[in-house]
DNA sequence: TTCTTGTGCAACCATTCAGTTGCAAGTCAG
DNA sequence: CTGACTTGCAACTGAATGGTTGCACAAGAA
């Protein structure tokens, strides 16, 4: 578990983390195909998530491992295969820690121009 | 200039190609760290930037082209040197884009959760 | 003009990474 | 038990990439 005990943005060191390995997740196209199919169906396993993109099952293997890591992806056994599922809710704070960077952004640089207009 | 005119997540052609973009630049943690800095100084040329981070100046360019070609910078130039700024509302731009993804899975997987218990 | 500083270009190296194929092992149905 | 299907592991290849060094060129300062 992730632990997720999402509060406020004055934590870096564990956001940090999780922000560096879900944009690294999401940065591939094949990786966004795959979630996109994965959000289609609800719930998947690995092999009938390869029958949806031009790849093999393998590498679909590969890149769920790398989004459960991300915690965009949950996965549990059910007999002799593995559901997995997106998880929503990590990419919901991913977003929201973009937007807090973009008004910090916005925050830092309008301060900086109005000082630089005073003098 | 891109056009980012954002409206709903229903065109999928302009935007994700930016969003590629995007968060394939903020994937590495250096390109981070040096938006970081960038966003300190509100201003600054690739050689000031050397000066900041770990790396060499010719890495600083390459990551601020990268980031140029993203929108997450811009530059222009002065007198011999090259003055690089960080564009805030590209950031914005795909926090909002990202938003719009979440709700979009939250709102699909409820749905499919819901036709399941009901069956 | 001469010196210094900053940029631009190009070659090059090491690592990462997406993707493949092959094979062993577990699991359900007949 | 036997056969069909799915996962898991491992080795390998090719391309992308982060990073370096070296050198040539432009622009301000002495």
């Amino acid at each position: 578990m992730t632990g997720p005990d999402s509060s406020d943005a004055s934590d870096s060191s564990d956001v940090n983390d999780s922000v560096d390995a879900v944009l690294g997740a999401l940065a591939d196209p094949t990786r966004r195909a795959l979630l996109d199919a994965l959000v289609a169906r609800g719930e998947a396993s690995a092999s009938a998530l390869a029958g949806d993109l031009p790849v093999s099952r393998q590498a679909i293997v590969k890149h769920l491992g790398l989004l459960t890591e991300a915690g965009l992806v949950s996965s549990d056994r059910v007999g002799r295969e593995v559901r997995y599922r997106p998880r929503s809710d990590t990419l919901d704070a991913t977003a929201h820690w973009m937007s807090a960077l973009a008004s910090e952004w916005e925050s830092r640089l309008s301060a900086i121009k109005r000082a630089a207009e005073r003098d």
